[in-house]
DNA sequence: CAGTAGAGGATCGTTGAACAATCCGACAAG
DNA sequence: CTTGTCGGATTGTTCAACGATCCTCTACTG
């Protein structure tokens, strides 16, 4: 009998194989597109245009765009077309309810000692040298991968893809800041705060730290938010 | 001048207006009959069948596939067409590990003392009536929109949203389940011990009921599911 | 002059057909 | 019993077309 191979093994490579679909290809380009800021809230997304410029079908295009709007990164009217999709205050409340229950919640749940708090380390880092190199945008991102990285803590793929949804609607209210910087930088040192008290199993601290920070921006955000959007009502 | 309408009475028809798109209708239906159990898990969804049957294009029956693969009730395998989504027993404890976090962190946010219990009271209502009556499945049901309510009370659309696709997951895993009165019933007495617990703004104690109700029934589930898939190896 | 009605154009929603790519099952060969 | 191959069936993708809907601009009426 010859041996078998493990069937673990080509689990892992199954995702390389399975991941095809002109669609998928289309919203990723889109996807990226619009957290990186190219494509700004409010702006409508004709078929036609797109399509012609991505060099796909209308049909093809309409799958991408039913994947983005499932996302929330774009809205449809019907009839009207998609848009990016543009953030209330109300909608930035409930990204921060979501936050405050989901991230606490995630730091709770950890009884068992050994957890693997790498990523988050990793996070953290990667804002540090985000920083150092002034890249204030990558700050940006580095502080939402630390947050993901809490929740993953909780080890639960669909608690992560939720968050992974919110932290992309909150990167289209960060393009709304226009000083990424004075924004981002403060909070940097309170994620290696948080961490820290992570590490040393303090599970309490952790979560007022978590609290308070979720707080503080969700506060800075709607402040700086709603005076944005009044001044945009003219385009 | 004309008396003027106020706006606030037309939004409840604007769902009645604004709602058409014949792949949201085609997704609709689908969804019942998933959830009913009309279509069970592993059937596949035919794209020529189904169009046929309702009387739709092959593209606009896909959008509806699209939808409902989003909300995790199909699973669509490259090429080889979508399936009415068969969980696994590690989708199941993911499903009570989101449940426990996201419940749990729901009652304990309650700290304003006026918050509204209508609709948790109204379920176990539902759930009490559906005992009386004998309609087992819509115990089951009744179960859900409890906890559905129990959600609700965090106040977040997103979090209800999360939790609306979950507990439809859920419904899945019940079909799964031969005897629904031995299953179901036992809870319902558990639900309006939470519901007191509630109304008397004890919220400790509600917290530790709910986490020893999503423990019980995760072990029951899992126990009485992994077995059912095995035997469900050879079709 | 203001306000409304209507026409026109643009875009979306949906359908049907077509072709290539892929998968599945059966059958034959080793 | 396993492996290779073939043909049918189904999906993935695109294209063209038509009706429906919305937006804008114009022209008419008071």
């Amino acid at each position: 009998m010859v041996a078998e191979i493990d069937p673990a093994v080509l689990m892992g490579d199954r995702a390389l194989l399975g991941r095809s679909s002109t669609a998928d290809r289309v919203a990723g380009i889109l996807r990226t597109r619009i957290s990186e800021g190219h494509l700004l809230p409010g702006t409508r997304l004709s078929e036609d245009a797109i399509g012609q410029a991505l060099g796909v079908s209308r049909n093809t295009l309409r799958e991408a765009f039913r994947l983005l709007t499932h996302e929330r990164l774009l809205s449809h009217e019907l009839n009207r077309g998609v848009f990016v999709r543009t953030l209330t205050v109300q909608d930035v409340v409930d990204i921060y309810q979501v936050r405050r229950l989901i991230e606490c919640a995630a730091v709770r749940s950890l009884t068992v000692a050994p957890y693997d708090l790498s990523q988050a380390e990793a996070a953290v880092a990667e804002g540090e040298k985000a920083t150092s190199d002034g890249a204030w945008a990558d700050l940006g991102t580095a502080n939402i991968h630390f947050h993901h990285a809490v929740v993953a803590l909780a080890g639960s793929a669909r608690l992560n893809e939720l968050m992974q949804g919110v932290l992309a609607e909150l990167r289209l209210v960060f393009h709304a800041m226009d000083n990424p910087r004075v924004f981002h930088e403060p909070y940097l040192p309170r994620n290696r705060e948080i961490l820290s008290a992570l590490k040393a199993a303090n599970i309490i601290k952790a979560e007022l730290l978590l609290t308070s920070y979720l707080d503080d921006a969700e506060q800075q955000l709607v402040a700086r938010y709603s005076e944005r959007i009044g001044t945009e009502r003219r385009p």
